[in-house]
DNA sequence: CATAATTTTTAGACATGTCTAAAAATTAAT
DNA sequence: ATTAATTTTTAGACATGTCTAAAAATTATG
């Protein structure tokens, strides 16, 4: 049996991979958890031994095909509960990151059909993130980040990268949210940052904001 | 924090009372929860210092009035996911309890609030068990235990007080479910079992099923 | 009411997951 | 290509919750 703990390690190796793919250091385990480098260290040779990585000592680690299969069904039962969360019991979309957080461990295969089906088999949750299909397919979509668009260009907020309060609130008052037509205006040289309009109102933001929202250009 | 454990701890402690009543001792609760007593007694220590029980050596122990209140939202917690997974997911009432065992620690309780709301403040579960309020009142109803039941009596059932697959699925078998008629016809006196008509039809059934069985007369 | 049976507690051990401090290995820099 | 900086691992400790075996206290029995 897969503990709460060697589940949490799964899934931040998985968010590693996805967000900077190749090999995976202790070190950024070790800062994604918020635990010591050696407790990262400690866990490390469980998974192994569990064979749900592949590592070599000082050498990185990966998942391996079953560690793998294991960490996208976490993904898409946080997102499937924060689906739940959003669409039927109204939380807004700041609030619910926390909550995913202790019901992606819940087991039973048949309570995510039943929801998954319940949702109306959604591809993507209330952030815009794709939710890894029963089979493990993670749907895609033609989007890029606001901060590579080009000048002058015309699309639609189809997701944001980061599921954090303070960010999606901060979006909130901006009057961003899923569907949001924006205009890339201008891009700062000075801090990159970008002259946007947002349904016909200018608006400044960061490039670190910008970096976080993807694109649909129409 | 309280953890799981303890949690688990209390709600053994509050399922023995009510059942029982008046002090509950350190070999109930090893039966119940299935750890041994020396286990048991480590454990009364850790909630008799968080002032969870009030415990005495060897003099058995009951809830305080903050482990009342929290065994009680436990209850509540449970009882209200077994009402979403039932009504809304639609699992049958003999496939909730372990999934409810889970989903009862989830900590939040604006999802419960929520989660009330979204599902019409139920008062009793798919079981017809009592769902505490959220101030921790417990409803309750005028009925009675089937083996109770005077004979020639007709009545409804109301609800079931053992929440066990194997059980459930028998009384699925049998026809019986909340909101069944029932009509006691005859007692054998040789091994207490009862004759009984449900919706027309004649069958027996022991007197340990007929404990379980809540019944309005009607 | 003294002994037997049962219940409860203590003692000591173990597994999990965490930590700090120090050692070992790798990577970067002069 | 050594030395310095960083990363990773090991060593040893601690907290939680569990266990078995044995001691202590309570309750039941002849």
């Amino acid at each position: 049996m897969i503990t709460f703990t060697e589940e949490n390690y799964l899934k931040a190796i998985l968010s590693i991979s996805l967000n900077e793919g190749g090999k995976v250091s202790t070190n950024a385990i070790s800062k994604e958890i918020g635990t010591s480098a050696a407790s990262v260290s400690d866990m490390i040779k469980k998974l192994q031994e569990k064979n749900l990585i592949n590592y070599q000592k000082y050498q990185g680690l990966e998942l391996s095909k079953e560690g793998k299969k294991k960490a996208i069904n976490i993904l898409r039962k946080h997102r499937l509960w924060e689906t739940f969360l959003v669409n039927n019991l109204k939380f807004n979309w700041g609030e619910v990151h926390e909550l995913a957080e202790q019901l992606e461990h819940i087991k039973s295969p048949e309570l995510f059909d039943r929801l998954d089906s319940y949702l109306g088999f959604p591809k993507f949750d209330p952030h815009g993130e794709p939710i890894p299909s029963k089979k493990g397919i993670i749907p895609s979509r033609n989007t890029i980040p606001l901060n590579k668009l080009k000048l002058k260009t015309k699309g639609i907020v189809l997701g944001v990268t980061l599921d954090d309060k303070s960010f999606l609130d901060y979006l909130t008052q901006l009057k961003i949210s899923i569907g949001t037509n924006i205009e890339l205006l201008e891009r700062i040289s000075f801090d990159k940052s970008l002259s946007i309009k947002i349904e016909e109102k200018i608006q400044h933001i960061s490039n670190e904001v910008s970096k976080h929202l993807l694109i649909k250009v129409i």
